[in-house]
DNA sequence: GTTTGACCAAATTAGGTATTTCAGTCAATT
DNA sequence: AATTGACTGAAATACCTAATTTGGTCAAAC
């Protein structure tokens, strides 16, 4: 390994460091009380150092959800892969839902938590948000369909809106209501996944186009990580 | 009818007229930006005439919510019964979606929404929210389940869990994620039953005690409904 | 007997100023 | 060359006081 190599490599090192410490203050305390300076000190750096690496610090949140948003991406396809259940778009609809609720950065996201985002939930647009947090829109819906991967005698706005809402449901209901002893979110999952494929899975069974669809799905989500870690990389 | 009967008659049409009144101005203006002029204005008499009728404008606010909660409570019982397909716990579930849907008021209650309970959203406790809302909590479910309107093989906190967060997403989801043309709510309401009949009704279609046990629970709901309406009348 | 609206105290808001905080920079240090 | 932290201007916050609003009352009007 040459000096080069070694210094790149200790330099995204820092730079973890530094998205690590700013994950831990801002799911704590929040976008606006987390200040850079906060940030340097739980990385063990000088702010300046903060600036060596990021341009300001909007962009230091930015390049956090990317890397949060990535790894959910990641781990939500080997969960689904390794799920011996795990071939049909509920389940990863079900998975996503575990790991959201696991992941108070990108929940907050999803959500619009402003008690997290702060000011950043204005300036921040609804697409935005969405693009990270893997939307299950009404043209997402359709392409499920034409896939076969979803009954297609139901109304794709319907059905997605519908998605949105238990999805939105999930992660937000005990903000809201009291709820006494709420049940672990895997718990809930696994009945959600059950639920949506007995209502919207195509009738008779998994066909063998559906399977190859789903792959087509997996790799395909595959593909944008590989893409925007190339992009970030430049 | 004697004088006696017909001023009482003209007072609670009077009182009827305030409660309209409060209704349009707290769902369009929040309550706090509602004052008691405004709504002796809106209702076409002078604020003294107001508490005539009520102590305080946290008590008018209080009885508008009992008389939305029992107006909505009939119609639900109305459209459960006229809708044919409508002998299950998951139609009362998806009809009273739609009906708190179309209510402002209850649907900001239910949802705890700040920007129309004003500073009431502090001093309402949430329980007191969820006793006029008629939530579906784990309680409810397991008594839905031993009377066999319900699957006995899904534990009840998670499906009371479930029901609540669908509830309180399909109500809220709109305010916080882009909905490109949502569909009607009627149009979610139907997909949500067959989903829930689909997923939670027990195996075996209707058994003749679970039609019993339904209607038991409609008018146990009647019931409900009666003791409120006289005891308010005292 | 009813109903009104002027009236009051309490609370909220407006407006303005002093103080502090903080994102981002850069000369000095290592 | 890499890193630091004192420094700066802009922005947010705290603080104060004056002005306004508003829930609730009650003597006067109807």
């Amino acid at each position: 390994m040459d000096d080069a190599t070694q210094q790149d490599a200790r330099n995204t090192e820092r730079e973890q460091r530094i998205l690590d410490a700013a994950l831990t203050l801002i799911t704590h305390y929040g976008y606006d009380k987390t200040t850079v300076d906060d940030i340097a000190r739980e990385a063990g750096i000088s702010k300046g150092a903060i600036y060596l690496h990021f341009k300001s610090k909007v962009a230091l949140f930015e390049a956090l959800v990317l890397r949060e948003s990535d790894l959910l991406a990641e781990e939500l396809i080997q969960r689904v892969m390794d799920d011996p259940q795990g071939g049909t778009i509920f389940s990863i609809f079900g998975h996503s839902l575990s790991i959201f609720a696991a992941n108070p950065l990108l929940k907050a996201l999803y959500t619009r938590d402003r008690r997290i985002l702060g000011d950043l939930f204005r300036s921040i647009s609804k697409n935005t948000m969405q693009e990270q947090t893997f939307a299950y829109g009404v043209e997402f819906v359709e392409q499920m369909q034409a896939a076969g991967l979803m009954r297609q005698d139901i109304n794709p706005s319907v059905l997605a809106y519908l998605l949105s809402a238990l999805r939105y449901g999930v992660l937000t209901v005990d903000d809201a209501i009291e709820i006494t002893d709420a049940p672990p979110i895997e718990a809930v999952s696994a009945v959600v996944i059950d639920m949506l494929h007995r209502s919207f899975a195509p009738e008779g069974g998994d066909s063998e186009a559906g399977k190859q669809a789903f792959m087509r799905l997996i790799e395909f989500g595959r593909e944008i990580i590989r893409q925007r870690q190339a992009s970030r990389a430049q």
